[in-house]
Order: C-alpha cells, then sequence, then structure tokens
DNA sequence: CGGTAAAGATGATGGATATCATCTTATTTG
DNA sequence: CAAATAAGATGATATCCATCATCTTTACCG
C-alpha cells in the first residue's frame, strides 16, 4: 500500500531515529535490518525503498546520533554562561544515568569500535561529528584558540573512555 | 590424529593467542570460530575439545589480550623509575603506531564495546584487568593513594577514549 | 602391548540475516 | 479520471556461523 511522499518521509525518519538507538545499543553488526524495520512498525521488505544497502541506514543513523547530542550540547550553550557548560557537560555525561542509557546516549563512546570497524564513509562521518562536537566544546574553554581546541579534545577522550570503561566493567572501577 | 598432552596445551595457547589478536582487530561477533581455528592452523572440527562454547574462547582471548599488555606495563616498571613510567606509557599509547596496531594494541579501547554488549563474566574479566592496570599505574603516581588511584583511573580513560576516538576517525582529530 | 579414549578432520544441521522478486494497494501525474 | 508508479507486505534465496555427529589416528593407561 503506497503512502504519500511526507509519509514515506516520516517513515524514513522513524527507521533512521530507532536505527540510531539500536546501533548504540546492540552494535552495528548486532542490528538486523529486520528489526530496524519492526521498531519503525514496519516489515522489513520495504527497507530499499529508502536505503541502498545496510551501510547506508548506518551512516544515516549514525547521523542522527550525533545531531541528538550537539542538539543538546548547543542548548547547553545557550542556556548558560560559555565557561559553565564544560563543568556541567562533563558532570551530567558521567552520570550513572548516561553509563546505562546507552541507546540514548553519547554516540562516540556507544559506537567507537563499530565504527573503527567499520568503512571509510563511516569513518568520516563519525570523525565530522566528532570535531563539531570539539570545536563547540572549545568555545567553553579558556586560553588561545590552539589550547582551547586541544583542551577540549583531550575532554572528550576522557569522557569517552570514562564512560566506555564503565559500560564495560561489572559495577565497579 | 590425537596429540599429547603437551601438544594439547600448546594448540589450546595458539588458538587462545590467535583469537586474542582476532577480536581486538575484527571483534567479538566479526570473530568467527573457525576463522580462530584455522589461524592456529585447524579445522573448526576439533574446537570443542578445547572450549564449552564460544563464549569460553572469547573470556580466555580476553585475558590474554590483558596478559600481554600487564606484562609490557610491569617490564617498564622493572626498567624505568616509577615516576617516569606514566609519561613514558602515555607517549608509547598515542604513538601512530598503537593506533594502527589493532590487533596487538590494548585491550581496553579495542574491546570495550564488545564487552559492553557482553555477558556478565566477560564484564567481571575486563573489570578486574582494568583493575589491576591502573593500580599497577597508581604506581607511577604521586599524592595519596586515592589521589594516584583517582589519577590513574583518569589516565586510562583518557588514553583509551584518545585511541577510540583515532581509531574511528578518517586520518584527522 | 592391546584396548580405550581423546585430538582433530570432515561433514551435517539449524538458525540468523542481507538482499531480491513479486504482489497489493494507494498516490501521482498526464 | 486512468495509467503508471512506487510504498510496503510476503515470501524466496544464498550465505555465514555455532554447534553436533561421526570418523580416523594416535597417545595413554592398565
Amino acid at each position: 500500500m503506497r503512502v504519500s511522499r511526507q509519509e514515506k518521509e516520516k517513515t524514513r525518519r522513524r527507521i533512521v531515529e530507532g536505527a540510531a538507538r539500536l546501533i548504540r545499543e546492540h552494535g552495528v553488526e548486532g542490528t538486523s535490518v529486520a528489526e530496524a524495520m519492526r521498531l519503525a512498525g514496519l516489515t522489513h521488505g520495504g527497507f530499499y525503498r529508502h536505503f541502498a544497502d545496510k551501510d547506508a541506514l548506518i551512516v544515516a543513523a549514525l547521523g542522527a546520533a550525533f545531531g541528538e547530542r550537539l542538539a543538546e550540547l548547543g542548548a547547553r550553550f545557550a542556556a548558560e554562561r560559555p565557561e559553565a557548560v564544560v563543568t556541567s557537560y562533563r558532570s551530567q555525561y558521567l552520570q550513572e544515568g548516561h553509563v546505562a542509557a546507552v541507546a540514548l546516549g553519547c554516540p562516540i563512546p556507544a559506537l567507537a569500535n563499530d565504527v573503527a570497524r567499520g568503512g571509510e564513509e563511516l569513518k568520516a562521518a563519525y570523525g565530522a561529528n566528532v570535531r563539531d562536537v570539539v570545536a563547540l566544546l572549545a568555545q567553553g574553554m579558556s586560553g588561545t584558540a590552539r589550547e582551547r581546541e586541544q583542551g577540549a579534545l583531550r575532554e572528550v577522550a576522557m569522557l569517552a573512555g570514562a564512560i566506555l570503561i564503565a559500560r564495560a566493567s561489572d559495577p565497579d572501577t
């Protein structure tokens, strides 16, 4: 049953947003096309009306996951003084809630291994998005432009590493 | 063709050490039992003479990967002043060579996502090994015991995050 | 030293999954 | 408004993989 153009667009969005959660929680290999479609309320059949192949979905889903996160960070800059953002972001990031909420959490730690083992296109998208996050966060740093960039990168690496390790360990560390 | 007891033990070691490389490079799901056996010069058939199931191999391989790393760190403490170890470890860790050498590199970043999505047993093993690494590294820190532990943990998180991000990005960041 | 059991090989089996083919039904478009 | 077309459903197909069954050969135990 064919649906209208806008309906198709909404469907696509639903698929991508669902997939953005699935890949963070179960990984790229752990996410099947059929499951992504099911989560969007569809069957596997129509998938190729929206994407060339599974890889294309993954790239789109990665973008959506970063989009959520960049919006969150942006909102924080709109609401607080820039110098306060780094501290508040860090304390929110390191909360137990974020460790548990993989599916909606930051994609930098959640997808790092998957992307590292993925194709060039995926790495390019991930890298560009990481640079965006770092650039945003650098606005809340002090020092020269270079120092702020370095500081933001170091901060992101530390935060991502901490979440990664926390999620991969039993309730300790 | 049955082999001697020592031969079997050597075979097992070969399987585990090969798997320790494979899982770091291709992930747990990306590593097949058959491939691990092939890398050890065997066929898939004999696998269950050595392990109850694939999970058991993964746990053993994880332990082997951490073993390599702990030995490396230990050797560093034997060769340098404790205060020098943190700095030298960091500079070696962050080298381009380590980014490229996933298969033989530190398992903390290489396996984090896989372990986070794995079973309890795997997480327990990972967590315990991370604690060992942190405890060792803490010997090269200054301050109270608590501060040294905190500093080592922060250092490990930062290093792992940096490698993770570097591997998941195109040649930038 | 002979019988038994086990290491490893070969060859199923069953389940999962990406992708393709086809069908139905509704939207476009001329 | 009718014909063309496309969204989504159902149903293959082919591949990969973990695990099991069975066979051969050789180590080990009595």
